[in-house]
DNA sequence: ATCTCACTACCTACTGGTAGGTAGACCAAT
DNA sequence: ATTGGTCTACCTACCAGTAGGTAGTGAGAT
């Protein structure tokens, strides 16, 4: 996939750009974080970043780029799995929850995204998730309509997923201060995990 | 409660600004919102805006002081509620959720805030919320005690729950997206709300 | 010799905030 | 009634600092 011969032995300059600006974008924000912040994490100087990237919208749609990809390529195996009932369901489930424990900044910069209405893209974040929206959806009606799982409303359902999901890590700073503990810490993301799981088992299994 | 004359006809500049700025940081954010573009929302000068205030933390702090006290007044009555079991976690999510829908600016703004880990106030947010966040937990683990709810983490229960509900109306730009419609309509909140409420009905409930 | 990648130096636009001034309202004292 | 003093609320002009971005230079590898 690299484009250039690049030298194998370091990560490239432009992946640590990448890498830096996906940090601070998380962290602070688009308007939060200067193109000197992330030229300095990098160790060059702001027009030596801009020889890489054309402008900052451009950076960040990459760094935004390269973390639907990701997200998408980790998912693809749970979404495609041939399991049946609530057992898919908690593949699904765990798959993203895994994913999201291990990209926490990703996360961030996705729900920075959804609060801004994706502003600073060029692409319609809403329009990319819909395909896979609807078929998750269609998949729970079809469950419900036979019986397996008890009756909700799914886009509503898979909303309510969305948010309770995602919350947790996007907003580990403030959940830190409400369980007084690091909501990031191994133990703590496994015990959300194994309380998510459990949580959905029981509203939606008889 | 106004320490001034100040004439009754129409609202205070001090209020305006406030009015203001409350849906500027909403929408784009403290670092996104310029004392510019408050004031010309407003219809005066920046140096005029900071006759009434001291400086841009300082009217961010009171909109999220507002915020805060809002709120609170607000969720008193169902919290305070001698209602028992079901019925009060039905009346408190209610209200929540109400309340929600009637103020989506502060929500944007606490979901921001949530995000940042409260940089940009003086106040701990976590803190604030702590004795809730406990009192809360501490009924839930009594109602589960007594089998009223089914067994769940009282705490996770509580995140979960805050994530779920507070997204709906935080992401509204992108839940329009994703469902094609105004998520803030009226009738869509209704059936948001509707959603939720059976949802954790179905959830703690045997 | 060229190309890549970094640099310094510079640009314009805008940031939060300040200085200084002015028009009008109110309030005494004359 | 008029004057003088004080206050509020706004203004223009300006400050230093920083934003994103550009131009041109130079070193090192191919």
């Amino acid at each position: 996939m690299s484009e250039h011969p690049g030298p194998e032995s370091i990560r490239s300059t432009r992946d640590q750009i990448l890498d830096e600006a996906l940090r601070c974008f998380a962290e602070r924000g688009y308007d939060g974080t200067s193109l000197n912040d992330i030229a300095a994490g990098v160790g060059i100087r702001r027009p030596s970043l801009l020889h890489h990237f054309p402008s900052k919208e451009a950076l960040y749609g990459d760094v935004f780029e390269r973390l639907i990809s990701e997200w998408l390529e980790r998912l693809e195996g749970a979404i495609s799995s041939t399991a049946e009932g609530w057992d898919k369901a908690e593949l699904v489930l765990r798959a993203g929850l895994d994913l999201f424990a291990d990209t926490p900044d990703y996360v961030r910069i996705m729900r920075r995204e959804a609060l801004d209405g994706g502003v600073h893209l060029g692409i319609d974040l809403s329009g990319v998730l819909r395909p896979l929206f609807d078929s998750a959806a269609q998949y729970l009606d079809d469950q419900m309509e036979a019986g397996v799982f008890r009756r909700h409303d799914s886009r509503q359902l898979l909303i309510t997923g969305y948010g309770a999901i995602l919350s947790y890590f996007s907003d580990a700073p403030f959940i830190d201060g409400l369980l007084d503990a690091n909501a990031m810490d191994r133990l703590n993301v496994e015990k959300h995990r194994e309380h998510v799981i459990s949580f959905f088992r029981a509203a939606l299994l008889n």
